[in-house]
DNA sequence: CGTTGAACCTGTTTGC
DNA sequence: TGCAAACAGGTTCAAC
């Protein structure tokens, strides 16, 4: 679910609620996305958050030596991974089903990780590992300069959408915003990146940038159950002009938005305006009759992890 | 190098 | 209505 926005927006969040807490104890769920529980209960209790910063889709909660004044600096790594939430909420509240993770706050409060399926990840790390894990990273997005984005595409036979998702060559795009951007780019996501030309590649690069951008200021896309660290959803999702579009209009020439599979992920294309290789297979179209029911999306969640 | 499919796990939506 | 298949914002790995 969360990609660079959707993250970005945790980040901040979590910047504005947990900065200079300290942790008074930790209590763990299922710990199968844990590199290393343990540690996280040996090493987490009394200290404190120093920073909130992200790294392409990993958050990364930087923690002050332990109070005891020995251990060295160390991060909690976090990735949502597709259902991961992360919140501080009012200590006592009875836990989630989903519920793995629960820091209890010299405030109170409960910082608590929520993961239905588990593909996210939490690390306790040394300044180190750290490193090593986050080297083989790829460009930001919303720093990287044309002529840089354009060398890491060009000379790829990959397709142009496999190379947006690949986090070696860009850190932080997921599926939605690679969607997005390739619509307006008009690219098809099945083109080769070394098929682009210098003018798509640096159109592709400025349009990215943009539209992540813009998908902060809206606090990211909530497509089913992404919620910011206040609990609240985001709201870019009403941008959207290709994912998650399949049969609807395209806003630019009202040809139906189509569907196919282009790096093993769903992708949404207009077929006009994204001209791609001849004769690539299209999925027939589904969901045909969709009737409206109560979008129980309007509803208002409060934070409940 | 690249692609595809499966796997990880659970919940929700769609199709017959 | 019911049940099974398909699908979901991600990542990784084996096989070709």
């Amino acid at each position: 679910m969360p990609e660079l926005p959707e993250v970005e927006t945790v980040a901040r969040g979590l910047r504005r609620a947990i900065l200079g807490r300290r942790i008074v104890s930790v209590s763990l769920g299922k710990t199968d996305f844990i590199d290393d529980p343990v540690a996280l209960e040996q090493h987490l209790p009394g200290r404190q958050f120093e920073a909130v910063e992200r790294y392409g889709k990993f958050m990364l909660l930087r923690l002050s030596a332990a109070a005891n004044g020995h251990g060295e600096p160390a991060s909690l790594l976090v990735h949502l991974g597709m259902t991961g939430q992360i919140a501080p909420i009012p200590a006592g509240q009875p836990r989630g089903k989903h519920t793995h993770v629960s820091l209890l706050l010299d405030d109170g409060r409960e910082l608590r990780y929520t993961d239905a399926r588990r593909f996210g990840r939490m690390a306790y790390l040394t300044e180190t590992p750290l490193a090593e894990e986050l080297a083989g990273f790829g460009a930001d997005p919303l720093e990287v300069g044309s002529e840089e984005f354009r060398s890491r595409i060009q000379g790829r036979r990959a397709r142009i959408k496999a190379l947006l998702l690949d986090q070696t060559v860009l850190r932080g795009v997921g599926n939605i915003y690679a969607d997005e951007s390739l619509w307006r780019a008009r690219i098809h996501p099945a083109r080769l990146g070394a098929q682009l030309s210098k003018r798509e590649a640096g159109t592709l690069c400025r349009v990215l940038k943009e539209i992540l951008k813009k998908a902060i200021v809206m606090r990211g896309s909530s497509i089913s159950d992404f919620l910011d660290a206040e609990g609240e959803p985001g709201e870019y999702q009403r941008h959207h002009r290709a994912y998650g579009r399949e049969g609807k209009a395209c806003y630019r020439c009202q040809t139906s938005v189509r569907r196919a599979i282009v790096a093993g992920r769903s992708s949404y294309f207009c077929p006009k305006c994204q001209p791609g290789p001849r004769g690539f297979a299209l999925l027939p179209l589904r969901g045909k009759t969709r009737k409206r029911k109560n979008r129980r999306n309007a509803r208002r969640p409060s934070a409940r992890l």
